[in-house]
DNA sequence: TTGAAAGCGATACCAG
DNA sequence: CTGGTATCGCTTTCAA
């Protein structure tokens, strides 16, 4: 009879359950193992614990036996046993972001990581309010970045139990307990509006989108636009807009009857598409009918007559990532509320 | 002499870190105490398990005390002991995601949720190559999705090693080890310089944006046209060109001198800007110059002349989604190679 | 300078 | 049907 030695890896006793995965990932007691040394001296020289001196020859024994065997700790093991981490958790947005929001996100990604903060966007599509607010305490983030409408104040206070010490939304409104970058979009109505009466329009049209997860910004710059011509003699008039050229050419065919001589788009890409229809139709930009979008996208400038627009200032990164910052390093204080979205009307030769 | 009852959380010892976090987030011991119950039974009661029947009021106890309590399991313990973690990692591109892209990952991570993975975009900014990757290996994901070109095949080992049963990368080119989507940027120049070609070119310019970050997609684009007219008597100038309205001015400037009679511009956006600038420098379209872009924009519908374009078909994210769980489950059969970027001439009127 | 060991929170075996 | 307990991988205190 021959024998063939086997790789015992533990003695027998409950089944473990790292045995159904895959074959062995490394762990440091591996690199404990090959270095010749404890795990604790492994935990050391791979941290480059200052608090303790390791002698040269060991730290590099150390770090080879890494190396070969690719070790890579553990990262929910670490904050485990650390109690805490240093992630930021972004609910992904439920809506294709825009190009503004992208540049956004990238920002601010940047900033944080210059901190040290690990960002993550975690997409939780199909869970509403205080369920996504669970899924989300789950990963135990040291804040979240709650984009859009949809966290309440319950969801708050599960985050916050749940060891976040930061809650920041960016949105439309206050949420209570959490800081907020409020994201005035009735402003960007209100500016909007207000243009265009200045200009001497009387009968405004406003496009609302129909699609869906824009009406909570939607609704906001609508009110916006009924507030600027509040108490005068002109009309707002909503005006559902689908994202595509049939829907314009519709709106369009009946705009005449609709006797309007204004309206804000929305933003910029719903005005040139509702722009060129209106063109199409044989009306006059701005002559007959005024236009204006909103988010001052370069494409704006690209067309004839050039688009009026609604330039929108978002925060930058660097000061959202301090704020993140400040929040995590003092709890304590009480949320601060910061008006963003600075809005300026850039008038060009639609309007 | 009186006595008042102090809570004593855990006998002295070694201080342990969570004590110097937050106020007490509540563990399922603290569930299973409030309730008189044992830890395991918490476990069972909250996890449905099926294994072992738990008397109805015993069940009722620990909900109750766990919604009391507002407890919320802590993602990292639960899988450090399960040995895996169902989420798919995927690193979020450096470069703002466009419309085309976001499109397609929000419909991936919609696929994903329905097959109960969690979708993580982790922002890994300055980090690069394999030190991406182990960043990305600490986390210990069961999936990751590569997009670009970055990772390696070492990479890929790492990943492996750590435990990730499927690494899709989805980019120009195949990585040893890993799934690939392979997007043929090359084809897409293939497709727009045979196009310019058929409708009787030959002098024709590619534009290179000057962005960062894109010359991944613009240089296989560029390379395509240069392979469409290989051995014709057509020549091929790139262009540099920074999105912006100067850059597009100054380009157009010069066009007359570069004596060009068609341009693939890189991408719709980049074409619009362009054809504009040429238009406003006198120069016809498509007469003295025609314009192709790519992506399909909606925008470029709305143009005069519209737009010509290269329309990418992108890999549905339900498909996707699938090659992902079959990956997951299967983790031994060889990396699959899918072409993907369908790539077709949308002609229009400007070319 | 190094090692032994406790313990973070959750789960699943096995005994009662 | 329920409870005790070992265990996942890692950090850190204390002792040698």
């Amino acid at each position: 009879m021959r024998y063939v030695m086997v790789q015992i890896p533990k003695p027998p006793g409950p089944v473990s359950p790292s045995s159904l995965s895959s074959p062995s990932v490394p762990t440091s007691a591996d690199v404990a193992r090959l270095a010749g040394v404890s795990r604790a001296t492994v935990s050391y020289v791979l941290n480059n614990t200052s608090a303790v001196r390791i002698s040269e020859p060991t730290r590099r024994r150390v770090h080879e036996a890494a190396k070969e065997l690719g070790y890579v700790p553990h990262a929910a093991a670490r904050s485990l046993r650390a109690g805490h981490s240093r992630m930021v958790l972004m609910p992904a947005p439920a809506v294709p972001a825009g190009p503004l929001y992208s540049r956004f996100i990238n920002e601010l990604q940047w900033a944080l990581s210059r901190l040290d903060y690990t960002v993550v966007q975690y997409g939780t599509l199909g869970l509403h309010g205080d369920e996504a607010a669970r899924a989300w305490a789950e990963l135990r983030p040291v804040a979240v970045l709650v984009p859009g409408s949809g966290l309440g104040p319950q969801g708050v206070a599960v985050l916050k139990r749940s060891g976040a010490r930061a809650v920041v939304t960016l949105g439309p409104e206050y949420v209570e307990g959490a800081h907020a970058l409020l994201m005035d979009h009735e402003a960007v109505g209100h500016r909007a509006g207000g243009h265009l009466y200045d200009r001497g329009r009387r009968r405004i049209g406003v496009v609302v989108p129909e699609e869906d997860g824009l009406d909570a910004f939607s609704a906001p710059r609508l009110a916006g636009v009924r507030r600027a011509v509040h108490g005068t003699d002109a009309t707002v008039t909503p005006l559902p807009l689908a994202y595509d050229e049939e829907s314009a050419a519709r709106l369009a065919a009946r705009w005449r009857g609709l006797g309007l001589d204004a309206v804000f788009a929305y933003n910029d890409e719903y005005a040139m598409l509702l722009m060129r229809a209106l063109q199409d139709e044989g009306i006059g930009v701005p002559g007959e009918t005024a236009v204006i979008g909103a988010d001052d996208l370069m494409l704006g400038r690209l067309l004839r007559p050039r688009l009026s627009t609604v330039h929108l200032e978002l925060p930058s990164g660097r000061e959202l990532a301090e704020l993140v910052d400040r929040a995590v390093r003092e709890p304590g204080t009480a949320p601060e509320r910061h008006p963003v979205l600075g809005a300026t009307v850039v008038q060009r030769d639609s309007s």
